[in-house]
DNA sequence: GGAATTCTCCCCACTTTTCCCCACTTAGTC
DNA sequence: GACTAAGTGGGGAAAAGTGGGGAGAATTCC
């Protein structure tokens, strides 16, 4: 499994591109062969999921009963946002537009680690987002890991 | 485990680089590659753990439910701030400018060992920390470990 | 159906940062 | 007091990040 950590503030150039930082590209498993699928995240951000996890995910969705209304929303509303891009001869990759006016970004990208995933934030918008989350992080690790 | 002790006030140069203790160096476990994750610490400090150590926490956080609005805030609150970092050949490490600005370190920096970890703070952000908490030891061990 | 426009992708070029290596100074030891 | 190890500083090569040109595919418009 990837394990992505760290953060940087990257460009985004006039053509929708941005780099992935090397740190996270040297952690890619090679089964992920570049390519990453892109997707709306909550707390409008977008994840930005390894081929190889990707298809983890797809799996857990496709195993949800379908029969149930709130299972089917669900898959829906994920995997019409889900977009396959690859890298470029430069680590980059393109962002599709819908994902990133979803996220509201415009010539500045938050990257984020977070594990089996990379997240691209709008920058501001990540600041209001911890001035709105001021949990203190012991208090939330008793919360999450406690017991 | 590797169990760091003792203190030593170095210097941090041009680069942002600084040495590790030769005395912490010795310390490590060889299964830590000369290797390290830094991350933000409480009390406005750097945790910096040997690799072999942080793989032990990584895994915890691995193990949590993102669908878990908490469980993905916590995730993100410590793995953004994780960086990896390696020993170069003298001895030193360099520090992502995100930890040092948090931590206020300009050119001098304390370094603590704590155990498992050791500690990077800025030498007067120290000095003011153990001004605010005057608990005399013998009441603390009291308070921590009494009973 | 054909032409024009747009979009995508690949490549090249430039700038900045990072990392590796060499060298000097200081401290500690025999 | 010389030798060895530890800490400090800096130069230069390599890698990373950024921007843009141009060919080819896809789309749109007439």
């Amino acid at each position: 499994m990837a394990r992505f950590k760290g953060q940087a503030e990257y460009s985004v150039d006039a053509k929708g591109r941005t780099a992935i930082p090397a740190k996270m590209r040297s952690a890619l498993s090679p089964d992920a062969l570049g390519t990453f699928t892109l997707t709306k995240g909550f707390e409008q951000c977008i994840y930005v999921y390894p081929m190889d996890e990707w298809k983890i995910k797809e799996e857990e969705y496709g195993n949800l009963n379908t029969n149930n209304r709130d299972a089917r929303h669900l898959v829906r509303m994920i995997l019409m946002w889900a977009e396959e891009v690859s890298l470029d001869g430069q680590g980059r990759i393109s962002l599709p537009k819908a994902l990133s006016d979803y996220a509201g970004i415009g010539d500045k990208v938050l990257i984020i680690g977070a594990m089996d995933r990379i997240e691209l934030w709008n920058p501001e918008h990540f600041a209001t987002y911890l001035l709105e989350h001021t949990d203190d992080q012991e208090t939330l690790a008793e919360k999450v890991m406690g017991s």
